[in-house]
DNA sequence: GACTCAAAAACTGTCGACAGTATTATTTAT
DNA sequence: ATAAATAATACTGTCGACAGTTTTTGAGTC
């Protein structure tokens, strides 16, 4: 029944496998079998298919020779990469976006940073986490570059997935807020270099951060 | 009967219809009907329907809320978006592969680069951006940064629609050559910030007269 | 001739089925 | 028991079919 539902089923296959893949429901490694997931979402194998082919293309999955799919594993390797990757493409947005802002934009964020602050200082970092995504969210929705929006949303779920299997929601000192905090001041004031460069920094200290967990964790692989 | 090819149905139908799509064979615009296309690869549907899932991935069809596939249009915000988000990707590509590189791939750059001269000073402007394709091939692929690699290879076949649509296989001047000399002698020196810069400022010059040409384009667009 | 409404054709989303292949379980031989 | 051989399962790739929609065609009207 094709208008069971407005949304199309397969759309929906994608978004709910994903984010199981992102927090880590689908463990690195594992097998996805279609015939299991077409009868977790009650359809057919068609609409799981069109999903794990996008969800490949995505970075999730890799696919054997025979066929079969697999959650991706989690590598040292990648991370460094995607981390490299993620950072640049962060201080980009948040130059593009320091020249393209305007007042609403620089409101939410300032906003945002008050909302995160008074987390950190709760000592809610779950809070305090959100809203950094949120915060940048903001910055790269600002950048009015589609192609980079839409590369970088991918790649922040994909880090999400090293994020969430380390648990690493543990921290959320004041030194992340100021951080924040020098970007949002560079971009109020409109300097795209020191936008760049302070958002470069954030995430570069920040993937330090979860570098340093997934050694640990890689290693010595904890069953969370 | 799944074991005539090799090659999975389904990727055979990306690729064939991927090539058609950046070279211009499917116009910007156009609708691409499912049952014509199985007709065309004698299949059914589903290969089809997959291919086109990972098309729309990667930036070349958009869907209809009806469900009906288009190929995306091309528009000049599309376009300096592209250009702007691809030179700043390869000017990263080209810093990482400045601290990678090893000799084979510079000799083989610097073969490319001969290659290349010589065909531009035949004129034969078609082998000339060849090697020009190749070169900047090259040098992504030695920056050691997977998802870079894959979104700039991505990135390059959504700007060569508009190449293809432009016929803009125009010329390939001295300068050209002069361009990807300097690169080449920054990744040769090991100098990560000189490459960059190189790499940025030939990117734009070539986007600049694309986007020239593309405005020309749409608006008195010949039937090319 | 332009316009409205209805019948016809074309499509998409989804399903269930089948063939061939890879995995897993089981049996047999050492 | 261990390993090789074999039988039983499970799964992927592909297909053809059907229901519900959208688009196109065509007839009839002003």
């Amino acid at each position: 029944m094709p208008s069971a539902s407005a949304l199309p089923l397969q759309q929906r296959a994608v978004a709910e496998i994903r984010e199981d893949l992102i927090h880590g429901r689908f463990r690195p490694g594992e097998r996805l079998s279609e015939p299991e997931l077409a009868s977790r979402f009650q359809t057919s194998r068609s609409p799981v298919r069109e999903a794990l082919v996008q969800l490949e293309h995505e970075g999730f999955l890799e696919r054997a020779k025979t066929g079969r799919v697999y959650v991706r594993p989690l590598e040292l390797s990648e991370a460094e990469q995607l981390f490299v990757f993620r950072g640049h493409l962060e201080g980009l947005a948040a130059r593009l976006a320091a020249e393209n802002m305007n007042l609403k934009d620089i409101q939410r964020l300032e906003a945002n940073l008050a909302a995160m602050e008074t987390a950190a200082q709760r000592g809610d970092a779950r809070v305090a986490m959100e809203c950094g995504a949120e915060f940048h969210r903001t910055i790269i929705d600002a950048c009015g570059n589609r192609p980079l929006l839409e590369c970088l949303e991918g790649l922040r779920a994909r880090v999400s997935r090293y994020r969430y299997i380390l648990a690493a929601i543990d921290e959320f000192s004041e030194q992340r807020v100021r951080e924040h905090r020098s970007i949002l001041s560079a971009l109020a004031a409109r300097s795209p270099a020191t936008a760049e460069q302070a958002m470069i920094n954030h995430v570069e200290v920040s993937s330090r951060e979860t570098l340093h967990a997934l050694k640990a964790f890689l290693s010595a692989p904890e069953k969370v």
